[in-house]
DNA sequence: ATCAGCACTCACAAATAATGAGTGCTAACA
DNA sequence: TGTTAGCACTCATTATTTGTGAGTGCTGAT
């Protein structure tokens, strides 16, 4: 059966329709609704065989019909119009992006919270991550009359604080000169090998220090190892409950669950390393693979900061707006780029 | 009208019974559950008199009774047995708080999700803050060649980064020295006079670093200042789903939305200056001045971090189980104490 | 005082009916 | 041969009716 014109044109007005309604659609509605020049008959016969080809489905005999994964992949693959935001939108955008942003994490809160108040989706945006974290520098800073912090400065430029107990924490001028014995061996040997074997360093010269820095290696290396734990910030999780599909309280529970579930979000997040720069990707229902969000749909593309890259996603059901989601979040990561490019570089 | 023995025992056995079945329960079905020896006839006769006392109301005409806000606070204020918690339960506590914590704001994480685990409540763990933030120590590390971090602690031992564009970074050693110079200052003069007037300070000799020590000390202060935004930490708050009060999806909406605002939040949790350390809070129903919570009651108590001051508050329908999450938080409570004092102490 | 008994109320559930948007199929028409 | 008017049929949804049962308040006997 042959995928005609007149077949594409109804299908997208079933798509459309029914991403603005979230009803089944039938044909006189179509018929009237849309300009099509043909009868509700001829368009039942055309939907009819667009069923057949498994792009729009019947919730029930005798209801509309609605689109199938299969229906909205066409859509989005072939038939979607690029669409540009309008001037307050994009500016909308900028104010909140733009804003006095000094740090990665404050810019990813602020790009969930901008993209799932524009979007009205829930809006997931994970931390950049490099493979393997190797520490630039390390400073020791004294707490009070028991503990200091390491603070570590990584090749993509996170800072972590980590807090260590002593028996006895020496003078600042110690701390700092402790600090540079430690960063001229993290200059001289690559992260790994001192994580594998810390005692080859300790045969420097270390000033009677040894017990610090010992503790400080390990204490820094098991916050390295277990940093391989990714964090995300989600926004708009409640605008869950205002989509009509979503209104049986259990459906809501179980998309709740999986937005709460770490793991699901890092593996759908994280399935975009084939994925070249800038592109965005769409997951159509189930081609997410999880039983719990079946019913919905996730937009989503990477970003870099450095070699490190995170990832912006955007929840929505199967029916969300395609075209406007992906302008946004196109416009979004052009802004997020702007501000890393300022962050890192001057 | 005298609110005798009995009046009371009946009161009790319909909180206990609400509590437990979110049902309201009638003369008859307290005749046969509870055994207090006389007959539902009876009984009917005292449930008039208690509703027009105000401690319990109908729905509607010809359907059992439910407390009023009235009934609860007297079942909390003079009935609520104080109850232990079972081995299995403070095991279940002290494995999760005791787990190698060793930052406030993990603390606050670990706190929030035990507690919602086990109460199946709602729980919001707010962080410990100071009226006014005194810094204690500043460090500048190098982050690359245009921007250093300051590494602020505060006098509460909290630990801050911010980040400072430079036009060139100077040498790590020369950093050190500023730090120290900076630090000098802080230890010379209160930070709000130095917040005060910057310049004051900068007559000192500086070694020539007037334009970093300047950027430096605008960059903490603003730091400081929009420090007052008191942050925390949330759970559970699907567990609002679970019950059948909320199973109405704009219920649920409602207090998700309240959830959601932070200013609700921060005024109802900070509604505790005038209580005592240790003590438990509870406020009933409409007691938290909240319209969207209208149906809820939290249990709250306070912390303190050196003379910080945090929150914890347990949040769930009028009809919680106050015995049982009394216990939990006094439980919680004495656990974070500890592990607090590990964490300050030694 | 207590309580059995009785008439009454009213939310809720089940059963029934009415509605209407949708379908597929057929036969007539351009 | 493609298009379409017409018709019988389906079925979710809504409204209506009819129990049912857990509850009440009141009364009069113990």
């Amino acid at each position: 059966m042959h995928l005609n014109e007149r077949k594409i044109r109804i299908l997208e007005a079933i798509v459309n329709d029914y991403i603005e309604t979230a009803e089944p659609i039938g044909s006189r509605t179509i018929a009237k609704k849309y300009d099509l020049g043909i009868s509700s008959a001829t368009i039942r016969n055309e939907m009819s065989d667009l069923e057949e080809l498994g792009l729009i489905v019947q919730p029930h005999t005798s209801s509309g019909r609605v689109p199938s994964s299969k229906g909205y992949r066409l859509y989005v693959d072939r038939l979607m119009n690029r669409r540009e935001l309008t001037k307050e939108q994009s500016d909308f955008l900028q104010n909140i992006i733009s804003e006095n942003i000094n740090q990665i994490d404050y810019l990813m809160k602020q790009t969930a919270k901008a993209l799932s108040a524009m979007t009205k989706y829930t809006t997931v945006v994970s931390e950049p991550k490099t493979k393997k974290t190797s520490i630039k520098h390390i400073q020791l800073v004294p707490l009070d009359e028991k503990s200091i912090a390491a603070v570590i400065v990584t090749e993509n430029k996170e800072i972590k604080n980590h807090i260590i107990k002593l028996e006895a924490v020496p003078e600042t001028d110690a701390l700092n000169k402790i600090s540079n014995i430690i960063n001229n061996i993290l200059k001289k040997y690559p992260t790994e090998q001192i994580m594998e074997d810390i005692s080859i360093e300790l045969d420097q010269e270390l000033g009677g220090c040894e017990e610090i820095i010992k503790k400080v290696f390990s204490t820094v290396f098991d916050a390295v190892k277990d940093n391989d734990e990714v964090d995300f910030y989600t926004s708009g999780v409640n605008n869950i409950l205002d989509f009509p599909e979503f209104s049986d309280i259990e459906k809501a529970k179980g998309i709740f669950r999986a937005l709460e579930e770490k793991q699901i979000l890092i593996d759908i997040l994280d399935r975009n390393k084939d994925c070249a720069e800038n592109q965005i990707q769409i997951l159509i229902g189930d081609e997410n693979n999880t039983e719990l969000l079946k019913e919905c749909s996730i937009i989503k593309t990477k970003y870099t900061v450095g070699n490190a890259v995170g990832t912006i996603g955007i929840i929505g059901p199967t029916r969300m707006d395609y075209a406007q989601t992906v302008a946004v979040l196109n416009a979004i990561v052009k802004n997020i780029n702007d501000v890393i490019k300022a962050l890192s570089g001057g």
